[in-house]
This record gives C-alpha cells, structure tokens and sequence, in this order.
DNA sequence: ACCAGCGGAGTGGTCCGACCACTACGGCGC
DNA sequence: GCGCCGTAGTGGTCGGACCACTCCGCTGGT
C-alpha cells in the first residue's frame, strides 16, 4: 500500500531509473561527474555491488562512462553516444529481421540521400568522390568494404540530422555487413554495386533530391530483395 | 584453461561480449535457458560479481532475461526485447535532438502509414477507428494520449514490420510524447489533431498509400515545426 | 624561483564469502 | 490420486578486502 518509497522490482532497477531520473530532470548535465559509486551506494541505501550493476547497465546503454581511478562521468549524450546500442540489435538479428532491418535502412537512407543532395558542401562531396574511386580502384574486399561504409557515412552526415545519420551507422555496422555483404558479393554483384554507387553520387553532383532517393533506394533495395530471396526457398 | 590472452579492457566486457559472441554465433538459442551465474563465472574464470553485471547488462539491453529463483533465460531476441532501450535515448534527449528524433519519426511513420493503407485489414481498421472516435468523445488529456498513441501503434503494427514497429514505438515513449505533447496541445492544437487523425484514417479506408503517406507527414511534420519554433527564439 | 619526479590519497575494477528471496520439484501424508 | 510442504538450487543483496589506475600536491634538486 505504501507506494511512496516501495521497492519496485531490484534494488538495481531502481538505482538506474533513478540515476536516468537525475539526467532526464536536469539534476546531472552531460559531461558532469557523478558522485563516487560508495557515496551513491550509500544514498540509495544499497550496496556498492548493486549500484555498481546500475552504473555498469548505463554505461553499457551510452549513458555514462567510468574512467578507471578518476571518476563516473556523464557522457555528452551524443546521438552517437546512445545509439550506439543499435549496433548490437542490427548483430543480433537474423532471417526475417535482418530483412526488415534492411527495410528501416532503405526508408531512411534513401531519405537521408535525397537530403544530402540538396544540402551537401563541395568539401563534403569530394570526400564522397574519394570514397567512391576508392572503392573502385581495389579488389581487397575488406577495403570495399571499408570504403563503401565510408561511402554511406559521408552522405549520412551531410543530410544534417545526426540522430539519423548514428541510426544508419548502427544499421551498417561491421558485423552486420560483413555477414550480409559476404553472400550478395559472392554473386558477382560488384558491378552492378559499383553502378549503383556511381547513380548515387551523379545525383549528388546534380543536387538531384529526387534521383538521389531513388538512387539510394535502389541500391539498398537490391540488396533487400536478394537476401529476402536468400531466406524464402 | 588458462587463456594467457590478453585481457582487452574490462574483465566484464569481455564478459559481454563472450556471451553476445554466444548468442550471434547460434550457440545460445533464444528462450534457452544459460548456465548459472556461478557456472558461467567459473568457466571463464572471472568473479561471479564480474559475471552479474554482464548479466545484468545484457539484460538491461534486452538480450537476457533474468528470473529470480529459476535462472538465466535470452529472450525472444524479438524486435520488441531489443529496440525497448530506443526509449531510453528519447527520454534522454533534449533541444534540437528532439527536432531530429521527429524528423525520424515523420519519415517512418509516414512510410509505416503508406504501407499500412495498402495492407491493412478490415478488422484493424476497425481498431483504429475505435481508437479514433474514442480519442475524440472525451476532454481527459491522459485519455486522448492514451487513445492517440494507440492509434499511430495499429497503424505500425499493420505496416507489417516489427522492427520499425518497435522503433516508433520508442519514438513514441509516454515520457516522451508527453513532454512535447503538454506544451503543443496547450496551444489549442487538439482541433487541428482531430483533422489530421481524420485525414490519416480517410486515406487507410481508401486504401491510398499516397495520400496517408501525405496525411501521416503533415501530422508529423506540424509538431515537428512547432517544436522548431519553441527552441529558436 | 622553477621544474621534474615521486609518492600518497582517492577512484573505479575485481574478487570473495555469506546470506536472503524466490522457484521448482519431488516426496510425504491424506 | 491429490495436494501440501520441505528442500535443493537459483538469482538478488550485502559487506569487506584488495588491486590498478589517475590525479595532484609535495619534495628535492637545479
């Protein structure tokens, strides 16, 4: 009955909603210092093991970060610094999820290109174009690979929304490539990448928002289509 | 036994990314139960107190499900388990990220709705036409939340993609909705809401993804630019 | 006065052992 | 045969000890 100060679920769950609270109210600002795990364990009236298993949690989400003998900080709360979580569900994910997957990254990447188009800097686009011959000019799947990543990351950051462009590097994250990737290439699909690539970037050149969305479209969506193909028969 | 390799990092993220490694490589299936805290701590030869905040990490990750008394379970390692941690950066966020993370919702909710008026079925939409006409017979704002983000879930749910399900609906989080939600229906935003819900559910009837593709990034898209507004001057 | 080097205090990282809270299961009694 | 109950085993919590590292002020030389 007396829900003003129950004990909702571990000790630890409630330690983490409550070091989230702090953030979430203001109480602690990115880059700040926490108190030291023995001071917190003790306000919370918990051992310093549970809250340790808080802060371990938070650090794991993003959240925070422990440097070794100096203290518990508060990260900068970077859309990098969050999502980088993403990364583990894109690793974790197979057969049908890894197709839908695939589908959220053509939404977004396909609007993320279009925007890229309309907004991208000289600099930036000579960047792409680095990448992009880069790419054409070794036969080492690994730097390909490597580029292409580059490639995409590029584009990402031009289109101005950083919390897209940390959802998109989650999604084409090593692992996560590196397995889909491996199969589609082994088909021969170098080429037909290599096009791709290249309409991508001829839209950039235009500042074509349109013909870069149905570039990258494309391009995400042949891969799509062939793993869906991959998974069917 | 003894791995004279060389420790990287942290005992417990070695720990992680032993089980993650697990997992991903088939290993571990999801509902499989694992070995006891103090098993997997023996085997690989760290503390059990190491081990419980990997375990409770990866938990808080919504890979692993602990239950008190019985053991160490993964989870379905469905879209829902991992994409939970999406709210967390919502509710983290703040200032212009907030504007971002709209940008990302209008683009997928304006795709999720597009597809939801070519695939949806006559008994969902009958769903979100309850929801609909309850959100409108009552003045509750907590009910009108309520009844609204129901309403945006059927749609995603008929869209017929978990994952981009589970991710709007962590773009969709009580906390965060509610923060942005306050101050834009303070303003008097509930008829044109009523309009837009309106718009959205003519377009599922008719079964034309062009025009709910519209309908869905203009309801967006106006809370995203009033939400612009609030933060500039 | 200055600076390099050292050392100690304080921090997170790890380990241990004990106990508590809960679950599951099998045997006991009815 | 059924249901209750005890027990073994599990995760949850605790407290303390020690290690590894960082930081900063002090010391001693120049």
């Amino acid at each position: 009955m007396d829900e003003a100060a129950p004990q909702k679920g571990t000790v630890t769950q409630r330690a983490i909603e409550e070091i989230k609270a702090m953030i979430a109210e203001g109480r602690l600002e990115p880059g700040q210092r926490l108190p030291t795990e023995r001071d917190l364990a003790a306000r919370l009236g918990i051992s310093r093991s549970s809250m340790r298993e808080a802060i371990r949690a938070l650090t794991v989400l993003g959240v925070l970060e422990a440097r070794h003998g100096s203290g518990i900080y508060v990260t900068a709360l970077e859309a990098g610094d969050l999502l980088e979580t993403f990364g583990v569900v894109a690793d974790l994910s197979r057969g049908p999820r890894l197709v839908e997957l695939l589908e959220v990254r053509r939404i977004l990447e396909s609007t993320a290109t279009a925007l890229a188009a309309a907004r991208i800097s000289d600099s930036r686009l000579a960047a792409v174009e680095k990448h992009l011959t880069a790419m054409n000019a070794t036969d080492d799947p690994e730097e390909i690979l490597a580029h292409d990543l580059a490639f995409h990351r590029e584009i990402a950051a031009a289109a101005g929304n950083e919390t897209m462009a940390a959802i998109l590097e989650g999604l084409s994250s090593r692992t996560f490539r590196a397995r889909v990737w491996r199969g589609y290439q082994e088909e021969g699909a170098f080429a037909r990448t290599r096009r791709e690539h290249a309409a991508i970037h001829r839209a950039l050149v235009a500042r074509d928002p349109e013909a870069a969305r149905a570039a990258a479209a494309s391009h995400v969506g042949e891969v799509e289509e062939w793993l869906r193909g991959q998974l069917g028969p």
